[in-house]
DNA sequence: TCGTTGATTGACGTTTACGTCAACGTAAAG
DNA sequence: CTTTACGTTGACGTAAACGTCAATCAACGA
């Protein structure tokens, strides 16, 4: 997970493709083709599909053809972050649905503001697991150093 | 993953059993059985033996029969908080291997060191990532509560 | 000695998160 | 009109992390 295969974006692409004019239909500005997006956040086409599967993104259909907007984006930068963090998919579906779920009526309000506890408290957990690793990471690297300042006086 | 099935740990067993006494053959303080150690870290002896398979605990044979010592219960420490943390068990194996790895030489210390800036990098990663996620929350908990006021004054 | 309780060893099943074809559709380019 | 490049829809495959039997064995306890 350390490298997402980062691909170095093609520059030597001789014609100036991604054109593709009449898929955004006259407003262009904030469409994208599926190509776009993977390339962008660097994954496969089959994983943001996957995601729609699972409800985790709705692109729009134009005939067939499905089309990504910010609010697509927005979500997959909440799916690729949980990812980071480890959580599964369906976990991830479960926030994202929190962030935009109707909450008109107090007794809703009363249970997001509810998630939402839960949520900061498995947050709060992770960064206290977090924390712990980096000091015995601290300590670990120390005692290399030593050793290493041992090893390197007796040259 | 919020609750790993932390079972209450039975306190109504009317006979003091997990006596087993010659398991540990004279030396009975650290030792343990596998119902021991699965039943402490609330996992099951399946995934305790798939730890096992993988090399991520190497519990001492008494015959035939599974032994666990500090050591063991020290690795299982750092797989569980692992998983908490999202890694893969593969990964997890060799963050764990890097820390009783030999380092008698400059060459291997160095090599230790580097792998050491590179666990840091990601675990940092991970605790922006945290981050973000935490304060996204805090600022949609602020709208709620906004929300609540809102209909809570109206009635 | 016999039965119950717990441990061990396969072996197959399952879930998650995609990878990997294959077959087909479609639009822009020559 | 035929490429060609990109997109879509199944469908099957796979790796990780165990779950879930079933059969077997070993050790106390009555």
């Amino acid at each position: 997970m350390a490298s997402p295969t980062q691909r170095p974006r093609n520059e030597t692409s001789p014609t100036p493709r991604l054109r593709r004019s009449d898929v955004t239909a006259g407003r262009r500005e904030d469409s994208w083709t599926i190509a776009q997006v993977a390339d962008e956040f660097g994954i496969t086409h089959r994983a943001v599909r996957h995601y729609e599967d699972l409800g985790l993104i709705t692109p729009e259909r134009r005939g067939t053809a499905r089309i990504y907007h910010r609010r697509d984006r927005t979500r997959l930068n909440l799916i690729l972050r949980g990812k980071r963090l480890g959580f599964p998919l369906e976990e991830i579906r479960t926030i994202i649905d929190l962030y935009d779920a109707p909450r008109g009526k107090r007794s809703q309000l009363e249970y997001v503001l509810g998630q939402i506890d839960d949520r900061r408290a498995d947050l709060e957990q992770r960064r206290r697991d977090i924390d712990d690793a980096l000091a015995e990471l601290d300590t670990f690297e120390a005692r290399c150093r030593a050793d290493l300042d041992a090893v390197g006086a007796g040259r």
